[in-house]
This record gives structure tokens, sequence and C-alpha cells, in this order.
RNA sequence: GUGGGUGUAGCUCAGUUGGCAGAGCACUUGACUGUGGCUCAAGAUGCCGGGGGUUCAAGUCCCCUCACCCACCCCA
């Protein structure tokens, strides 16, 4: 084969674009209930966005950016995760906080292809913006997890932690780097560039050895100030009540370097290694970060791939064989320009029609319609287009009746969105 | 970057101790020239991922390489 799709991509076929479809028309529906209005940006931005937003201490950024330059001379990135630009979006063009977007949007990551990780893929993300109260938090999960039921997400569950604020956290980091001084030469490579970089992402690390080391790490849990105490107590309290079930898990830190008290991550247990379908929180800073006024603010995103993985075969967006309501069959040179005739009327009054338009006997004609999965064939020959009467047969039944256009119209308008 | 697995027909996959390249499904044609599905018959389809080596002989054994998948890591 000449041509590949490059590593890491995926083409989507006809069904899965359908149920893709289906899925995206859902999260439309469920948001805009929720007053979350839809924005677009652009698929490449200055790659200082990121490397100020998404951090330094980031995987993406330092190791998983699509950077290039272009003829300008312009330092470029794809797009690797949809917040940092859908904040730049509302500070550039003064959109009025409080403000609820949503987007669903391709996101390019150059990492190692495996199940349920793609060099491209794409996000539903979901932004409340201008909301600090912990209510915000609380209504934000319970909408992702409405929203993931809905889908059939099998072996769904919510882990959920709070990092802090810059107060707390700033304190708490510096006992853990005092820490994992004192046992920095038990620790693997990675976590020794952690410590410097974001001494948090320790908890990540999944080496035995660090793990034993890190149960005896001073919890940032005594570090909490009493607000975010209270924060990440309302938010809980708020699950509870409303019966969203969840694992509290101390080592849930996320990647990304802006997030601040609420950390979440939906993840199902059918997806393997690649198991977070949706992560998220609040980012109080970036904002303020990105040259802003301080907004509070929280979000998340989801997997469009690792969502369909995850509940494939259930849920909302099974769709149908595609099938055609009605083929028409010429029989004949005549016939076939006849037909295309027959064929535009028919659509403009909206019945989903298509013709076989290759030479063929009844037989031959009929089998093709067979084999794509036409509901009714109409059928057309000399005698049909000289007495202005067809033969419709019902592929299924194979039934017959004799029809004129306008009895035809008839029929398929009263029968209109009915499968065959 | 580090492991493990798989590459044979359009698809799913067999292929024995090295001995003519196979099956099922799908496809084409006919039986059936204006009535499909079922059945029967016939047919087409391959750089066996690529390169090198051993051998009278390689899909099969050896070396190299590429691609894809899975896992580590990280994340959606």
């Amino acid at each position: 084969m000449r041509y590949r799709r490059v590593k890491g991509t995926r083409d989507i076929l006809p069904h899965e674009a359908e149920a893709r479809r289906g899925l995206e028309s859902q999260v439309h529906e469920q948001l805009s209930k929720a007053g979350f209005l839809p924005i677009l940006t652009p698929t490449f931005e200055y790659y200082e966005l990121y490397q100020r937003s998404t951090g330094e201490s980031s995987d993406i950024v330092t190791k998983e950016m699509y950077r290039f330059q272009d003829m300008g001379g312009r330092d470029l990135a794809l797009r690797p995760e949809g917040t940092p630009s859908v904040m730049r979006a509302v500070l550039e063009n003064r959109l009025k906080i409080p403000i609820r977007l949503w987007y669903v949007m391709p996101m390019f990551r150059q990492d190692k292809p495996q199940k349920g990780r793609y060099r491209e893929h794409t996000q539903v993300g979901v932004e409340v913006i201008g909301e600090a109260e912990p209510q915000a938090d609380i209504e934000l999960i319970k909408l992702g997890f409405d929203l993931f039921t809905l889908m059939g997400i099998k072996g769904m569950f919510l882990e959920l932690n709070t990092i802090g604020c810059r107060e707390c956290r700033s304190g708490y980091t510096e006992q853990l780097t005092g820490f994992l001084k004192e046992h920095h030469d038990e620790l693997c490579a990675d976590c020794k560039v952690r410590m410097n970089r974001n001494p948090l992402r320790v908890f990540d690390c999944k080496v035995a050895s660090c793990q034993s080391i890190l149960k005896q790490a001073p919890s940032q849990r005594d570090h909490l100030c009493s607000a975010c105490i209270e924060h990440f107590d309302a938010v809980k309290a708020g699950l509870e009540r409303f019966s969203i079930p969840y694992e509290e898990n101390e080592r849930l830190v996320r990647g990304l370097d802006y997030y601040s008290r609420t950390v979440i991550e939906f993840k199902s247990s059918t997806l393997g290694a690649q198991d977070t379908v949706c992560g998220g929180g609040r980012y109080d800073y970036l904002m303020g970060e990105l040259g802003g006024p301080p907004t509070a603010a929280v979000g998340f995103a989801f997997g469009v791939e690792r969502a369909l993985l995850a509940s494939r075969g259930e849920g909302i967006f099974e769709f149908n064989q595609s099938s055609i309501p009605l083929l028409l069959l010429p029989l004949g040179d005549e016939a076939k320009v006849y037909s295309l005739e027959l064929l535009f009327k028919l659509r403009e009054a909206g019945i989903g029609v298509q013709a076989e338009f290759r030479s063929g006997n009844l037989s031959k004609q009929l089998k093709r319609a067979n084999t794509r999965n036409a509901c009714k064939v109409l059928i057309i020959g000399e005698n049909e287009i000289a007495s202005g009467k067809f033969i419709l047969r019902d592929m299924q039944t194979g039934d017959q009746q004799e029809v004129g256009f306008d009895e035809l119209l008839n029929l398929f308008c009263s029968a209109k969105g009915q499968s065959c």
C-alpha cells in the first residue's frame, strides 16, 4: 500500500461517524439545557499559550506537542487541549463573565499510540467560567455523571481529590520537597526530575520503591487551608446528597499545571491502560496567568473516542444499519433518463430516494436492491413509463402494487420516519 | 525511550517434520432474457509486510528491517 494514514491517526468510517453524530447531538442537547454555549477556536495557537497555561512541568508541553514554525517565523503548536484556547478566546474577545462554554474539537499530542490513545483525538470540553462556589463543581460533576450514564459508559467510576490553593500548596510543596530531598538517592530518575519541576507529580509515579517511600511523605490533607477544606467538604457533601458515587484518591493530581482545589477523573474499567474517559477540575488561576482579571473557573473534557470505546453497542448513539427507503430500478436506457427526473421530483417532496443507474435485467436489478439494503423499490420499465403507473415492491414481504406518482407521494409522506 | 505480540485473498483466519498458495465470508457470472433473498454450478482475487541468508526446495528455518497492535509511562 503506497499511501497510509499517519501513525496515531484514524479513519472514522461511516458507522462510527454516525455514532459520533449521535453522541454529539445528545451532548449538545444536554449542555444547552444547562446553559452552555458552543465555541470553536483555531486548531493551532502560539506555542507560548500552552507553555504558559498547560505548563512547563506537564508531559504535554515537554514532550507531546506538535510544534512548528510558519513561514512568518511564528512559533506555533497544534492544539493539545482545549482549555487554554477557550480562556484565551474569552479574554481576547472580551466575552462577558460569567459564561458557560462547550466545544467539540480535535486535539493533537505526539504520544506513542495504543488502545484509546491517538495522536489526533476529539474532546468534548465544558467550561464554567466565573463561578467560584462549590455548587458549580457539584453541578458540573453531576452533569458529567449524567452524560456518561446516558451514554452507557460501562464500568464507570469517579475519582476525586483536592490539590489546594496557592497559599496552602506552597507551604506543602516546600515540605514535600524537603522530604524528597532527604530520600533523593532512593527515588527513580523520573521522580528526581519531577521533584524540581512539580513535586506533586511524584505521586503519579508507579515505581514500587518510590511508592513505598511516598507512604511516609507528608500528606497534603494536613496542609489544606480552612477555605480549601471547606470547599472540598462542600463538594463531597453535594456528591453524596445527589447520590454520585466517588472514590477519594489522594494520588490524583492531574498532569496539567493550572489546576487548583477540585480535580476529577471519570474512568472506565473496560478501557485497559488508558482508562480515563474524562478529566477536569477547578482552575481559578488560569485566567490571571494569561494576563486577565482573576477569574474562578471549573471544567472538564472527555475523549470522544474513549467514550465510544467504553460504551460500544450500548447507550444513546446506536445507529441503524443504513438502508434505502426507496430505490428506483430503471430497465433500459430510456427508463434511466426517466428515473432521474422522477428521482429529483420525489426527493423534492422530501422522500429519501436513490436510483440504480447500472444496466441490467429485472432479476439483476432486484439482486442489487437486495445488496444495497433497499426497503422498497420502484420498477420503471417501458410499460410503466407509457402508463405512468409504476410497480412498487416491498423488498421484505414481496408485496407489489401499481402506483401513480401522486399515490407514491402519499404513501411515502404518510409513512415518513418509519423504517421498513 | 523500554518490553511483548502480530503481519498470508476485499474481510476473518488456517497453513503439519521445509515439498504445487488454502478455507469461510464477501465478490463476479450462469442456472433464471420483467421478479431479489434460498440452492446449485463455475470464476476472479495474492510481491505470504520488505531485504538478505541457509537449502535441490522457504509462507515455514536464521539475520536485518518496516508497519500495525498491546503494555510500561502519561493522559482524553
